[in-house]
DNA sequence: ATGTTCAGTTGAACGTGTTCAACTGAAGTA
DNA sequence: TACTTCAGTTGAACACGTTCAACTGAACAT
């Protein structure tokens, strides 16, 4: 395989990406044109269109390099034997791994935070790198022994990625010095959720659970 | 004051305005251009600007006005002596003023869900709109006679305002038979979320609490 | 060798939101 | 009445994301 000409098209899809992250870097996303791209790559403004279909599906690539780095670099954090800790571990992980974009990402929030958005965490084209990230926290809940009711176990991992969501954003927004009060937070909320998913499977609790899967029923329609 | 001027220049605002509102009713919001809305007001592009900051401004003002409208409209739903008819009255009476531009609104969405968004609900632009809300929690809570312990006072509105932010996003985009999927919803959910709120008065809980407004203390910086 | 094909590449052009220098005319001034 | 002013108005121009008809040349076929 590998002719010269595929070899030649592949380094010109990476030349444009990399320009692209770099310039979003320096810039901001909005604030970077495709046509800067497209130049600083030594390209026309038409050939990023041929690579990419958008200006957005850009930062899908660059979400999509993050999913596969990231893949090795959490291995250590799933060596914690305490729920609490591995979330912790988990988002440290995270957190080191997108420190140098933290400014880029929290100028895609604009365009990220829309959930019909391609960029959001929730959208369709975003579905893959959503769900590998579930897998980290169902084998985390797996792995640390935590006992899950049947009728919740699809939903609690899902509760933990939401959780997740919800720290990565505070980060990425976080001006304190070495994004510390992002480390408080969570050091101060992780035993609360961790509490919560616990007390789901005391028996008491049954009937709330049955209301709340109802709710959660009529919300996915 | 109301010189032949100003009143002309008045009636041109209004005309751009409803221009405005009719196209985003008929096509949605982005794909009504500026020239399209200028033009069917039989007036120059450039002037619409000179009475709208962006296209944005256009909806803020619709807001706006809504805001206005929306005032006595919510009396009668405030004659209702239990906290959960009081919410459930407010939501029908905000349904059925926003149910011709249902469509629009969704269309809006796009844009709106951005918290960066000048027209999201958690804005700058919006806040008058977003204390206007509190303050109608507010006012239920104190007048249902709910008992409220001191630290979560402030907070606790906020919550009923998220709960029907959340019940109006779902209406929003909810596409069943007269919307009836949104009334089995907040039929649902209302006495849990109201059940949640006196329960926050159990002295049981006030270790839960305080750690919570910990948490609340360190999200507002 | 020569011709064919089509992935890769170009840059002008389109439609968008937005800006701006210039124009118009009613209201105020002498 | 004649002059000044400036709110209101105009439409061409700008920069953007995106599209597209046309061109180029390596890979393959004959």
């Amino acid at each position: 395989m590998g002719t010269m000409r595929q070899q030649r098209s592949a380094d010109t899809r990476v030349k444009i990406l990399e320009a692209a992250l770099e310039l979003f870097r320096e810039r901001g996303f909005a604030e970077s044109t495709m046509r800067e791209i497209a130049s600083r790559s030594g390209v026309a403004t038409g050939l990023a269109y041929y690579y990419f279909e958008s200006k957005d599906a850009i930062v899908l690539d660059y979400y999509r390099r993050a999913l596969a780095d990231l893949g090795p670099l959490l291995e250590p954090a799933h060596r914690s034997k305490k729920l609490e800790d591995r979330v912790i571990a988990l988002l440290e992980a995270k957190f080191a791994y997108f420190e140098p974009n933290r400014r880029f990402l929290g100028a895609l929030m604009s365009n990220a935070a829309d959930p019909a958005s391609p960029l959001s965490p929730f959208s369709e084209p975003s579905r893959p790198i959503r769900e590998f990230d579930f897998a980290q926290f169902q084998r985390a809940l797996d792995e640390t022994g935590v006992s899950i009711p049947n009728d919740l176990a699809p939903h609690l991992a899902k509760i933990l990625w939401m959780y997740q969501m919800g720290m990565l954003l505070f980060w990425i927004y976080d001006r304190s010095e070495g994004q510390s009060r992002s480390r408080q937070l969570i050091k101060r909320s992780i035993g609360m959720v961790v509490l919560l998913l616990k007390l789901s499977n005391l028996p008491l609790l049954k009937p709330a659970r049955k209301a709340i899967l109802e709710l959660v029923a009529i919300l996915e329609g």
